[in-house]
DNA sequence: GCAATAAAACCGTCCAGACGGTATGTTTAT
DNA sequence: ATAAACATACCGTCTGGACGGTTTTATTGC
């Protein structure tokens, strides 16, 4: 028994619930342990209520990757335009961004769920269309030997943070990124 | 009907021969689409059997990832003895195995397993297990900046490649590599 | 050597629960 | 009035794995 229906009605906020809720049981389950009962328990919603806003479980997971693309785009947009040297300057956004200087619970939470994310095959190949579309957008400025390497090494950091399996403290992780950040101007 | 029972009984064989199908499956259908009565099927053996060798489907891939170690670790011992320069011997190691001149089926198991070692929580923990042996072991003389960097950027590739996100031809790949080797040495 | 006995290595069936999805009713906003 | 936004109930399937047999191998006693 729900009071869902006598608090004012706002699909907006209960869709946007929904993905938050979905994307924290994604973290601790994986995509493919995500159950819809689950998330919609946990987001005080029925299954049906649920299943109204997302037809199926493929398409909420659809919108939590969407989401996800969604805000990193406007994080590194938004780092790209502090920064006034061209060349790798996405180097230096993707760098920067991910290594998160704000909201680190937040930060934490996406980065985790990408992997789950990532185990479904139908959803890497919309991450793998985002990244295609960076490269060649950033073609210009970014393709070097050094840029390439500085974001795998981004990338291979970050999955060491998402295993926990480098701990590291913050003078070594400002050392790194300072490294990065170099190899992106080299 | 089966005529396994008729044949002489080889358990480290059925148990080896469970493994490589089990692994050849995850290729094909990724770890979590992977079914018991599948697996069973394709060794020829019942599920009765395949429970024998594995009590649960976490046994049995923690079994799986286990072997892969195992394989790893003997690969990187051998790259190892053949180097002359200590520093940073360990981390070319990791990548002239990882970059694998030879076994393709291995490397192909290797990234079926990639993603589930990286969603599933428990197989995750063993993994990271390894990474802290590995780097207590080799402290004296790959714990430099630019070595880890390396094996960083070398993760980093490593998941592109899985993931199929950067298309890289075999000239770029070679030069990749040895820029990391270079780092190995700084 | 050789039974006898225990233990390991299987086989084949069946089931309980989980899960995605449907079908239908009920409330709320416009 | 009508459509969107929910809730409730239910169904079919799929899958892990429990279970009780049967056959082979190992061990022990004589």
């Amino acid at each position: 028994m729900s009071t869902a229906h006598k608090r004012k009605k706002d699909p907006q906020a209960v869709r946007q619930q929904l993905l938050e809720v979905a994307a924290d049981l994604c973290v601790e389950k994986g995509a493919a342990g995500l159950t819809l009962d689950a998330v919609a328990a946990a987001a005080g919603v029925s299954k049906g209520g649920l299943l109204h806003h997302f037809p199926s479980k493929a398409d909420l997971l659809f919108g939590l990757l969407d989401d996800l693309i969604a805000r990193m785009d406007a994080a590194i947009a938004a780092a790209m335009r502090a920064d006034p040297e061209p060349h790798g300057r996405f180097t230096r956004a993707y760098v920067g961004v991910t290594f998160g200087t704000g909201a680190m619970a937040e930060e934490a939470r996406w980065k985790a769920m990408t992997i789950p994310l990532l185990a479904e095959p139908d959803l890497r190949a919309r991450w793998r269309d985002w990244i295609a579309l960076q490269a060649e957008r950033h073609a210009g400025t970014d393709a070097s030997l050094d840029c390439t390497l500085a974001r795998f090494a981004l990338d291979g950091l970050w999955l060491a943070s998402v295993l926990e399996s480098h701990p590291m403290d913050a003078a070594q992780a400002e050392r790194m990124k300072e490294r990065l950040f170099d190899l992106s101007r080299g």
